[in-house]
DNA sequence: TTACATAGTGTTATATTATAACAATTCTAA
DNA sequence: TTAGAATTGTTATAATATAACACTATGTAA
């Protein structure tokens, strides 16, 4: 019966919490979109976090480890959310998707001297933004 | 009555917790560290995160976010937490702190576009070590 | 030395974040 | 059209973290 949302690939659950994301000025957590999905029929968590799970290996919202929050991605070309970095503000707790290639660039080709080699990786910077400092 | 260790500025319990985090070869979880110190007299999980907390703050450990755990810092010349680099392993599970000081000072000098100014970053690269590849 | 502020402790209860397990449905590709 | 994969719905519970309060220890400045 209700189709799926397969025209860009999301399915009915995870469609509702990215749009839900995508919408939200700022980050958020799982239990604020879970009471904020209760009115669609999305009903427990595990709803709920299957969808965020789903929505962060395809790349379309990213986890701020943080904050234990989702905020979708804003940068079209980070390739799959193998390569982010945020910028928090420790007072107003805004937080913005960082996209500078010098520093993605510099990041992706960092070698670790113990001969690992990334795959990925996170960077979460902290300081105030323009309008609280 | 029992001294205060201040000759090294940790109080009792959180001596005992840097001390387990500290010989631990990888990270330690809030409960791994509370059923491990029960036998120290240390029974509740406010007693553990009071500690953790303020080991965190004076940069004796840090906190692995993408894990909730927490690393002694083998880095002592990082200016008090406020720049960290790990490598983690998704396989063994295996977690380095990074001392790079080129990187380290990318990083510290990285300004955003959008005017804020950072204090404090954390970055986590994920691949596979040596051993696991 | 006292007394006061600050930091740390011990404790109970509870809030918050996340997953296990299982049955049913829907989608996709052959 | 049918089998496998993905998704959904549901209940229960695990794992992580904090609130609140009474008390004790410590450092320091009068």
């Amino acid at each position: 019966m209700t189709r799926m949302h397969k025209e860009n690939n999301l399915s009915k659950n995870q469609q509702i919490i990215f749009d839900l994301i995508d919408r939200s000025p700022e980050p958020l957590k799982a239990y604020t979109i879970l009471y904020n999905v209760q009115k669609k029929g999305i009903n427990a968590p595990p709803q709920v976090y299957r969808a965020l799970d789903k929505l962060v290996e395809i790349g379309k919202i990213h986890k701020i480890e943080s904050k234990n929050a989702f905020v979708a991605c804003k940068n079209s070309d980070c390739e799959i959310s193998k390569a982010t970095a945020f910028s928090i503000c420790e007072s107003c707790e805004v937080v913005d998707e960082i996209s500078d290639v010098k520093l993605s660039k510099y990041l992706s080709s960092f070698n670790h001297k113990k001969g690992m080699k990334f795959k990925r990786f996170n960077l979460e910077f902290f300081g105030l933004c323009k309008k609280c400092k």
